[in-house]
RNA sequence: GGUGGCGUGGCCGAGUGGUUAGGCAGCGGCCUGCAAAGCCGCGUACCCCGGUUCGAAUCCGGGCGCCACCUCCA
């Protein structure tokens, strides 16, 4: 049973199941309106190592997260780049996707977008008014936040402090600073939508709430994204749902910061890197490895030299898979129960991970495992050395990462340097045989000898 | 200004009142013709000052530094 921090309450608690066997969560997603950045791909990671846990215990998961295709940043991209808001949004989502597939990330069971619920949300909005827990305003439609029972629960912080530190710009037609817009006004040039109280389009906090409730129900068990989301936008959301008289989640996760050099990586700071670049110059598992090597609200340094770092551990791992021979079973998502996996192993992995996704322990047992197949294998009990051997690729698995230990193809000429080079080593010819190693290895081959005969391998 | 969090060895990064985190890099050894891969060993880390305790990096108080949220943000 995973235990799994809770914002809501502060604690770490059982995942509960609405429905047993299965588990429903809905994880904010992108506007899309740029290139994803580290950041992005961190949550992504993070909630993507869940429901690839989830899926390992057996469980049925169903992962909605949706598009942000209209907003104010979309707007001014659109503008600056002479082209439609739509059009803008869809080449970014297309970028987006394309990332997360490099990043072995699995695609969502469903992809909401904004814009298709904008008639749900308008209706929704017009319940707000109606039962007067929203009001009207000349730019908008704003919810009353005064009205709503709990409010402040994600923010961990007293309302008072939240309001006199708001520092919001004060606006003369809202009842409270922490009251915020469903619905703006329409502006010339933006793209609008009918609604009985005024065209405009929806706030961004808006749109989650719908199609988290649409696709999801009431009560769903598990509401994700990363710690700025936390307050004001899941509050914000968990307000509307509060307001409307429907149950929102039951569980909500947050996940911690991309540090560059000790800060935030962000936007407005100008030190993001975006994630196509990193993809584009190192190994696609040196990040999953990174996020996997810390706990997931706790911040991770990502730089130049972690990455290098994370992927110095993977030729490690790669070595391993080699040595074994055991391939890749990443990213295709592994059920434990299909798999045989070193029974000692397994119970701690799986104490690990149940104990608020304990990734840097389960990473640290399962490389303890890596030296154990080893070391097996130099000691000569080769039974024990494969069971650990695979139990490292299944458990690496688990958390979507492959090991790259598929059989090579040699290609004809370098067989025969390899042969010959056994020769020349045979007849102690040492300067021809170390020649061929460096002739192999130009050709980018990775020369071990195994049991005195040249092994090649990537 | 308000609120929350953090400060661990060269780097990244866990963790617990007393016993090895782990990874990367480094050093020594084994193996090897030499390497590579692998194995073994090593470094005696925990911001500062007090306090509680038989014992604190881990609890409490103070200080310093840093980060984040309160505003679009993963």
């Amino acid at each position: 049973m995973l235990n799994l921090h809770d914002t809501a309450t502060g604690t770490v608690r059982p995942l509960l199941q609405r429905q047993a066997g299965k588990v429903s969560i809905y994880a904010c997603g992108p506007t899309v309106y740029d290139l994803p950045h580290l950041g992005h791909g961190r949550y992504v990671l993070v909630w993507d190592v869940l429901r690839r846990y989830l899926v390992a215990q057996g469980l049925e998961v169903t992962f909605v997260s949706n598009i942000t295709d209209i907003d104010d940043n979309i707007i001014t991209r659109a503008a600056e780049e002479g082209r439609s808001e739509a059009e803008v949004a869809a080449e970014y989502e297309r970028r987006w996707f394309e990332a997360l597939e490099l990043l072995g990330v699995e695609r969502p069971d469903g992809v909401p977008h904004a814009t298709e619920y904008v008639e749900t949300m308008v209706a929704l909005i017009g319940r707000l008014i109606d039962d007067d827990v929203a009001y009207t305003t000349s730019d908008g439609v704003y919810l009353d936040t005064s009205k709503v029972a709990d409010y402040g629960l994600l923010a961990g912080q007293p309302l008072e402090s939240l309001r006199a530190g708001a520092r919001v710009d004060e606006h003369a037609e809202k009842r409270s600073a922490l009251d915020f817009a469903l619905w703006k006004a329409a502006k010339p040039g933006e793209p609008t939508w009918p609604a009985p109280f005024g065209e405009g389009r929806p706030g961004w906090h808006t749109e989650c709430v719908v199609m988290a409730l649409d696709l999801l129900g009431e009560g769903f068990d598990l509401h994700v994204g990363g710690q700025d989301l936390r307050f004001p936008h899941h509050e914000n959301e968990r307000a509307q749902a509060v307001a409307d008289g429907r149950v929102f989640a039951a569980h909500w996760g947050h996940s911690g910061w991309v540090m560059v050099g000790g800060e935030k990586m962000s936007k407005s700071l100008k030190n993001f890197t975006s994630l196509t670049d990193l993809l584009a110059q190192s190994d696609a598992r040196a990040y999953r490895l990174l996020c996997l090597q810390a706990h997931y609200r706790a911040p991770v340094e990502v730089t130049p030299p972690t990455i290098a770092q994370a992927e110095a551990t993977l030729r490690r791992l790669d070595n391993l898979a080699r040595r074994f021979e055991v391939g890749a079973i990443a990213p295709t998502p592994v059920v434990l129960a299909d798999h045989n996996v070193e029974p000692e192993l397994l119970a701690n992995f799986t104490a690990a991970m149940d104990d608020d996704l304990d990734t840097p322990r389960a990473f640290a047992l399962v490389m303890d495992a890596v030296s154990a197949a080893n070391s097996a294998a130099d000691r000569g009990d080769l039974d024990r050395a494969h069971l650990l051997a695979q139990s490292v690729v299944v458990l690496f698995g688990t958390l979507g990462l492959g090991l790259d230990g598929a059989t090579v193809e040699v290609d004809a000429t370098s067989a025969a340097l390899a042969a010959e080079r056994d020769a020349a080593r045979l007849e102690r010819d040492w300067a021809r045989a170390d020649a061929l190693r460096a002739e192999l290895e130009a050709r980018g081959w990775i020369v071990e000898d195994r049991d005195g005969v040249t092994t090649l391998g990537r």
